[in-house]
DNA sequence: TATGTTTTGGTTACCGATAACACGAATGGT
DNA sequence: ACCATTCGTGTTATCGGTAACCAAAACATA
């Protein structure tokens, strides 16, 4: 079963024609004629030949990859997001090249290095925060670099995300519009997710430029954040200060257990304590009661960039600037706030 | 900022060595004095070169790639199976190429031509059933071949997982012993998610060996099954087979949705109707009441994926036979059955 | 010092496709 | 019937690395 793998040149010698026609069959290319075309196809599928992509794209000097870095794969946002992306570039056929960097700038210039060794023609990072010689390799690599789920400063190249921090500035807002002043915000305890770090200092800047007490800050733990961590660290917030009128939770995730906690120990929500989540997971429409939070439109990230890729590459030539789209979020106003 | 991509030959030269060096200095080589290859890593980082893979490849007729199918990438069970995949074939200097087929056979069929183009190592696919095209390519592919998260019957090459069905038959067992025997089962209604359906069958079969009814089955929707059409199926079931005892939901999403509509509607769980799920989701745990549920080890699939293949592949001279690795599951028993 | 061995680095050909160019045959307009 | 296009196909060189082979230098041993 282990034949060894045929070329086009197997392919050619069968069908008594040349490798260059062989290669011409299997493109747009209208240089052959229909009958050839069809004859060699045919040939090609009975002989099991698969084409080889190694070789055409060093010759062409074109991948078709799209490298992209998540900080995890099991993430439903991040999902949602390299999923719509991956459907819209695959209509332009191109390919995801995925890699994850486990919430750390360190193994995501890891990961960067080795994606761009495959050569793709354009590589999207999610966050705005790196490394500095991720930043040098990015910009050095002569491709398309868009980074997403921020809106960085200092742009590498192109954007397509947000500010988190003008998320949660929204958030208190709204949780101040309640009536609710004494609030709190339960995330990570180190700055490994830099989203989510960038969620927290929104939060104490939103309270201080309101005057309100920012100190109520909950550390969960190591991102990212699991329901469990979530309830846990409800637990600590409902003894560390148990006068608290509301509760931002990095995540919908830890919301959820947040939630949980407060049912387990007689808590009502939003009544005793609300509540408010990040992400717009499923969980947060159908949960009991349902979570307020905050939809940053994850799949829309990954069409737009998606369209921004294929845009730039097509105006190659045009030398088309930077570009910059900025997503815009909704607050989710539910129950449990 | 475009510049062109710096290759071997831009290092050698600024090196004052010939390109075959450079290329050994950058692999384990010995034959490479430790003085030369520090100086041409330097000067290359200084340059800005980076490897093309793509070449190598070629000329090596190696590329390090593992090609993985997936039925979906949003999906917590696969994301975790892919995680440790990944992690683990990291270690060994193999990176995956991920595709998602959308719980379709066909698309399948389409992603695995693309991906054999790309000359993977091996390629893993999820589920034991697909289209005879794709059966065909696999088996001529002349790489290993891992088929994840089933037990088939007749197996293309090597085989890492578990029977869906025999897990159903557990959990009618488990519940059947809890004195329940008026069962339902929530699931996708059409075939698209085959591990679904297998359960189904499961279930099926499991009732009618012990002389149970099997008729109580609601379709949910088009697979995959969200909490939402979980939350209307029970619905459904509530309304259409109000004696039912217990409820085996396809996965803990639907179970939980499930679960939220019954705190809607104000009947206990489980006191007047048990929820069982599938997958060993967080929230099965975390939920209040928590659910009963079976855990079929994602991570563990993974990790056993990733030592097969490498195994398979150091051993490639030696003639390895198809390996069958059964992963064994367990029932979860909690609060919700 | 002479000879054998190891180390280090260079030369050439090649992986499997395709761009660029070439050329004969078919087609068409007058 | 003649010359200009267009069409269909072949030939050659090439993409950027590396295997295989080779040669000079460094080192060791008698």
């Amino acid at each position: 079963m282990q034949h060894s793998a045929k070329t086009m040149k197997d392919v050619a010698l069968a069908a008594g024609v040349s490798v260059m026609t062989v290669s011409r069959a299997f493109k747009q290319d209208t240089s052959v004629s229909e009958a050839t075309r069809a004859r060699i196809r045919t040939i090609a599928e009975d002989l099991g030949y698969v084409f080889d992509s190694t070789a055409a794209n060093l010759r062409t000097q074109k991948t078709n990859f799209v490298a992209v870095t998540i900080p995890s794969i099991n993430n439903a946002n991040f999902a949602d997001t390299v999923g719509a992306l991956s459907d819209r570039l695959a209509q332009a056929g191109m390919q995801v090249l995925l890699g994850h960097s486990g919430y750390d700038v360190a193994q995501e210039e890891v990961l960067v290095e080795q994606l761009l060794r495959r050569r793709p023609e354009a590589i999207v990072v999610t966050g705005g925060r790196h490394t500095e010689r991720t930043r040098k390799m990015l910009l050095n690599a002569g491709i398309p670099v868009v980074e997403t789920w921020d809106l960085p400063d200092d742009p590498i190249d192109h954007v397509v995300g947000f500010s988190n921090a003008a998320t949660m500035a929204g958030m208190v807002d709204y949780l101040v519009g309640k009536g609710l002043s004494r609030l709190a915000f339960i995330g990570g305890d180190t700055d490994g997710d830099t989203r989510g770090a960038d969620r927290r200092r929104g939060f104490v800047a939103a309270m201080q430029a309101r005057n309100l007490d920012a100190s109520r800050l909950i550390g969960a733990g190591k991102p990212p954040i699991s329901m469990r961590e979530g309830a846990s660290a409800m637990g600590q917030l409902l003894n560390d200060f148990p006068d608290t009128q509301a509760v931002i939770c990095v995540s919908d995730l830890s919301a959820f257990g947040a939630l949980t906690e407060c049912q387990r120990r007689g808590v009502r929500v939003p009544q005793d304590i609300a509540i408010a989540g990040f992400g717009a997971y499923e969980i947060a429409g159908i949960s009991h009661p349902t979570i307020t939070t905050i939809n940053p439109h994850p799949r829309l990230i990954g069409t737009q960039t998606a369209e921004l890729i294929l845009q730039v590459l097509d105006a190659a030539n045009t030398r088309l600037g930077p570009q910059r789209r900025e997503i815009h979020w909704d607050l989710q106003g539910a129950e449990s706030a």
